[in-house]
DNA sequence: GTTTTGGATTTTGTATTTAATATTTCTTAC
DNA sequence: GTAAGAAATATTAAATACAAAATCCAAAAC
């Protein structure tokens, strides 16, 4: 691994072995070896240990005490019981966003969703993150960090994985979209329900697309 | 600190710190001197940081990067939207159990509830509890994660401190006993949501009693 | 008198070491 | 041949050690 900039090493380390288990390389219930990870990435124990710490409260690692850290046992099930809670909860501050947007935000709201409609497959992931991120810019401290913890510990960038969910995101944003300028505030919340209902069972297809649930028989 | 038992040393260190901190004894804003505690508490600084990053994960703790862990700047504001948040998760579990309870549940939460009702100041808490974890029995595993976690990271047991919280929590009980008896999913969401609502104003009551908001100013 | 700068001190982040527990393997008894 | 138990091995959790960065404090410049 690169030298990293000193003091940053534990999230650098959350972040490789987050993508591990999402991209497939750890399987769910595999144990996580230490020692292993820290003689690939040339790395010591210790940010090793917080690295895991923190993805054990994220849920994707479980740490039993004197037998060490295993990969969570994600099931299908769990995934979309994920997003179903991360629509409950955006759901809500997008009602925020319906009574409570200016017109200066209705406005920008239109113009990214606009660019979005109409951006090549490389811009897709960057808008689509401007969106939400306008959207949530309304809520409270706690309920953005909320939003915040419960998207980092899923899988993201279906764009290339799920064949069609370009459409589909962008017929979802629409709709929210409508529901705000329209200050909606009931179809705005049932918009981004059902918008992040969908991508969970995008997300789902793009973990089977990778093979994510096959098991290790060795 | 009394010898704990090895491999639970960090869990230990996280309740005790957090414990302060819901105590009023550590401030928000205060630095947390890993040092101070590893000596007061006889650990080393391993744990300690491990116990750190948890809390960090929970927001009850702020971590900058070579400067340090300090107690999180935490508002009324943030708790009245914590338990907001808090009870959006609960009353979707409440419209689960509204549908979902069988008869032998049903029988067994008006038991909980009338046992509460009648139950003396010792009792409360447990049955409080109790109350609680059968409703949260019908959700799915990530969500009764979430509540898990969103109940972690607050402070509980106000049946001391707020006077008569006892009351109101009993008349919270009675009604989303009554919807989910009544398989009202409605009005369980409903009456879930408002208990908590009531819970977060009752919290912001007993930290204020507490001294919690006070800043030190040395 | 205030501000800036440079070194001393403290404290953090990571590495290394030590001690304890879990796991595995091998032996022995049935 | 299988099962139980004991020794060997491996791996974790915690303690200690060390290096780098931040804070503190004092002296000097403005």
């Amino acid at each position: 691994m690169a030298p990293i900039k000193r003091g940053a090493l534990a999230e650098e380390i959350v972040s490789y072995i987050r993508e591990q288990i999402l991209e497939g390389e750890m399987k769910p219930g595999e144990k996580i070896d230490q020692d292993a990870i820290g003689e690939f990435l040339d790395v010591s124990r210790s940010p090793i240990r917080e690295a895991l710490v923190v993805l054990g409260q994220e849920g994707l690692v479980v740490i039993t005490p004197r037998r060490g850290a295993f990969v969570a046992e994600i099931s299908p099930d769990d995934v979309i019981d994920h997003y179903e809670l991360f629509g409950l909860v955006s759901g809500r501050v997008a009602a925020m966003a319906a009574e409570s947007f200016t017109d200066e935000q209705l406005a920008e709201l239109q113009g990214i969703h606009d660019r979005f409609a109409a951006s090549s497959n490389d811009d897709h992931f960057k808008l689509n993150e401007e969106f939400h991120q306008l959207v949530n810019s309304v809520a409270p401290r706690r309920t953005r960090w909320l939003l915040r913890n419960l998207q980092r510990s899923i899988p993201s960038g279906f764009f290339e994985t799920t064949p069609d969910w370009d459409a589909q995101a962008v017929r979802g944003h629409g709709e929210i979209v409508e529901a705000i300028l329209a200050r909606d505030v009931d179809a705005a919340r049932r918009a981004m329900e059902t918008h992040l209902h969908d991508a969970g069972v995008a997300a789902v297809e793009g973990l089977t697309a990778k093979g994510f649930w096959e098991t290790e028989d060795d």
